[in-house]
DNA sequence: CCTTGACCTAAAGTAAGGTTGAGGTATTAG
DNA sequence: CTAATACCTCAACCTTACTTTAGGTCAAGG
């Protein structure tokens, strides 16, 4: 019988995400599935929708964390709407910008260093890309700071 | 005294790559320095540059496995040239240029999902990226097959 | 009623990319 | 010469994102 509510195997079949992954994402509050009168859990429908969503944002290169982070301003009781998905794509679409930007950065000195072989030399652009990539943690810091006599 | 040679606390300094993650390094055959009568490790300048390229490589998203085979193209004898690293770096511009075009693709069907706010409906252009983010492997073929009522 | 298949939990295992600690040796400054 | 660093190896541990295994329960068909 089809009921509104799905098991985990036909979330998983519909889904194409494991049962186990599935079970692993619930621990990380990513779905929060209700449970029936035997302890099986039981999904909505909007569920789909949010591990579909978890598997594109991991194909962008998002952490769990990140993903929790996007998920938490989704609604927890009503059906999330089209709106609130609107709101998380555009999220998306703003990383993806920075990421392409980054990219291109790093390409265009790529390019400059091509000509010089460089790439390790103290006046070497990449040097500086630590800047952009991972702007917190302390990191090489002193990489430029000691010149090959 | 300054020799040809340096300690790996040297080199450390010199490149910022801490001194547990170059001997780990080394087990992956990422840099092979010689050693010294008592069993120190010595390394050239030139693994500066390896050094510094490994860290650039992670920057840019490859793993170790994938750095091992780039630099598996430099001389083992000789000093590498800057015409060696420059082929490199002609490499690693290729795959920028190929992860900047997935990138924008990816950007693209975001965009017209937007306004749709799909992003896990059947015919969300997202489901496709799967083709080109992860060519090989299986993975959740059946995503598309699958209607809901 | 009984079997089969789907489901449950908790714990251990995996791979990548390192870090940390213990116990011991080398090198170098004074 | 001696103490303080720096270095050595090996093994264990860490994080992320899961999978696998073991041992047991639930649900549906015949």
């Amino acid at each position: 019988m089809v009921s509104a509510l799905l098991s985990i195997g036909q979330i998983s079949k519909r889904t194409g995400v494991s049962i186990s992954a599935i079970r692993y994402y619930e621990t990380e509050g990513l779905v929060k599935p209700s449970r029936n009168a035997g302890g099986q859990r039981r999904f909505r429908r909007s569920d789909i929708r949010r591990l579909s969503f978890v598997l594109i944002a991991q194909q962008l290169g998002f952490s769990i964390g990140q993903i929790r982070q996007q998920i938490r301003t989704l609604p927890d009781e009503r059906t999330p709407t089209q709106r609130d998905w609107a709101k998380i794509s555009r999220r998306f679409r703003r990383e993806l910008d920075e990421r392409i930007a980054g990219l291109t950065i790093m390409r265009d000195r790529l390019d400059g260093c091509i000509g010089c072989g460089c790439l390790s030399l103290r006046n070497c652009a990449l040097y500086n890309a630590q800047d952009r990539a991972s702007a917190k943690g302390p990191g090489p810091r002193y990489l430029m700071g000691d010149l090959p006599s």
